[in-house]
RNA sequence: UCCUCAGUAGCUCAGUUGGUUAGAGCAUCUGACUGUUAAUCAGAGGGUCGUUGGUUCGAGUCCAACCUGGGGAGCCA
């Protein structure tokens, strides 16, 4: 293969007289009578490089073949640039066509297509300005998650994708069968007999790394895992997949209040990260929405992307209880004037969407961490606060995309633990390994889920969940 | 799963109270043009109006079911 140059590197540290060669895909090709203008893109950085060539001194065919999506390499001279719109381009001696890209059926043309239509060819659609842009960030999001733990020193831990534990309250689990569908082997009350499965159980894939986590945690003291997660509930929203990818930091001698300091500095850190490293595509995607929200009315316009990062950068997250989140939401204008879909009564209730976004985006205007709920609402793993009522389960939620981040303390006490479980009637058996962690050298330990999908829709003010994972799937949907 | 909106050319969309040969911009093709920036200018080709059934003299337009997609709700990260 030939020796080539990156073309951010070119751009950016590129000298005037180096000969040298590019590889990657033509973005749009201008051409007059005797010169024409090749735009190329190599995935490295949101910028094209200007190819300029002299039509005379090539074959029609293969100048023919250059379209929009071909791929090339191109060997020239860098120069100074003639044309307004970049410092520098590449004066063409050879080309060479890897692959041409048939313009009648070539799907991507050099103009504005709709997210709809590009999820449909999501094979191809990373060959846009804003799918390499949410690719570049998504790694650099991916990374920082990693220095961000081992910079504070804490281990990664791969959690199991196949699990036999159903009891985890998470969602509905996709199982893992090698049965034969049609014909599986039956017990005697005819039921499917597991014994005989790959697995000599039931099993099915994970629907959070938790419970194992927290293993980990209670001898390593400080652990994450960062993997896919996967759950089969019919939710047809834009912030749900069934395939998706969960950051799970579990943390021994940690309270309520660690736990929020360190979800609060996580995502600083990650958003931070983003603003110092991928400037080029924020500032892209910025403008992208810019562009979108000219055609809305002004009361409906949102604050723009990049104000909205530093708005988090800077601003402490209001850290509130639910039964003040209940306070507030019942003497809100909103409440009282019957504004609510679900109006706030009293003391129990679960909160709905819409009374967390009253919370973030009109009351405190802010991120907002809400702690200690009442117990019959959330997990069984919950520490029991000693009022009896309440859990110290935090949730924190974003503007516009809601909860980014659930999380608790756990419950430590073995006797605590065992009763809550028998309460929710839940098999015990399958849990005997996470009870065992209370029966020997427990300790106070916290942790939290983030769901990267909703930290990337924050970070790159996408709307829909589908387009800031590659592939997504959702009820329906596994193309590609 | 429920509610709601939409489906017309490769893409984005227009199409009047049902009426005779369904339009535009971009893309594509052909030609013009001495440096363009989603190049520009001129011309050409391109349609089972999501599918099936119904109402009607006549359906892109009205009705029903289904399929696909968007938005909202629930579930949650």
């Amino acid at each position: 293969m030939r020796q080539s140059v990156e073309i951010k590197k070119i751009l950016a540290e590129g000298k005037i007289g180096d000969t040298l060669s590019v590889n990657g895909w033509v973005r749009t090709k201008r051409a007059s009578k005797n010169v024409a203008f090749i735009n190329l893109n190599d995935g490295s950085t949101l910028h094209n490089i200007q190819v300029v060539v002299d039509v005379n001194k090539f074959d029609r065919e293969i100048l023919d073949q250059i379209t929009t999506g071909a791929a090339i390499a191109a060997e020239g001279e860098l120069v100074e640039s003639k044309g307004a719109g970049q410092n520098v381009e590449l004066v063409a001696g050879k080309i060479h066509l890897y692959g041409a890209a048939d313009p009648a059926k070539y799907p991507l043309q050099p103009k504005k297509h709709s997210l709809e239509f590009l999820r449909e060819i999501a094979h191809l659609r990373f060959r846009t300005n804003t799918f390499g842009a949410i690719t570049r960030l998504r790694h650099a999001m991916i990374f920082a998650v990693h220095k961000f733990f081992n910079d504070r020193g804490f281990y990664n831990i791969h959690t199991p994708i196949i699990t036999g534990s159903d009891a985890e309250g998470a969602g509905e689990m996709f199982r893992v069968s090698i049965l034969d569908p049609k014909n599986p082997p039956l017990t005697e009350d005819g039921k499917v007999n597991f014994r005989e499965d790959f697995f000599g159980k039931e099993t099915n894939l994970t629907v959070s790394g938790q419970l194992e986590a927290e293993l980990a945690a209670l001898a390593m003291t400080k652990v994450y895992t960062f993997g896919p997660t996967f759950r089969a509930e019919n939710s047809n929203t834009k912030r749900h997949l069934a395939e998706f990818w969960m950051i799970e930091p579990e943390v021994a001698f940690f309270d309520i209040d660690n736990n929020m300091d360190l979800a609060e500095e996580m995502l600083k850190y990650l958003v931070h990260y983003a603003l110092e490293h991928c400037r080029d595509d924020l500032d892209f995607l910025n403008k992208r929405l810019q562009d979108e929200e000219k055609n809305l009315k002004k009361e409906e316009r949102q604050m723009e992307l990049i104000e909205k990062l530093n708005f988090v950068l800077e601003n402490k997250f209001e850290r509130i209880t639910y039964t003040t989140a209940i306070e507030v939401l019942k003497n809100s204008k909103s409440n009282k004037k019957g504004k609510f879909h679900y109006p706030v009564k009293e003391w129990g209730m679960d909160l709905q969407s819409e009374h967390e976004r009253y919370l973030v985006e009109k009351h405190y205007k802010k991120p907002v961490i809400i702690t200690d709920y009442p117990r019959d609402i959330k997990a069984f793993y919950m520490k029991q606060n000693d009022d009896g009522k309440t859990v110290r389960g935090m949730d924190v939620l974003f503007p516009q995309i809601g909860e980014i981040i659930g999380g608790s303390q756990r419950e430590e006490e073995y006797d605590r633990l065992y009763a809550r479980i028998q309460e929710m009637g839940i098999d015990e058996k399958t849990l005997w390994w996470f009870l065992d962690t209370r029966r020997f050298g427990s300790v106070p330990h916290s942790g939290f889920g983030l769901g990267f999908e909703r930290l990337m829709l924050f970070v790159t003010g996408m709307g829909n969940i589908r387009d800031v994972i590659p592939f997504p799937r959702t009820p329906q949907n596994a193309e590609f």
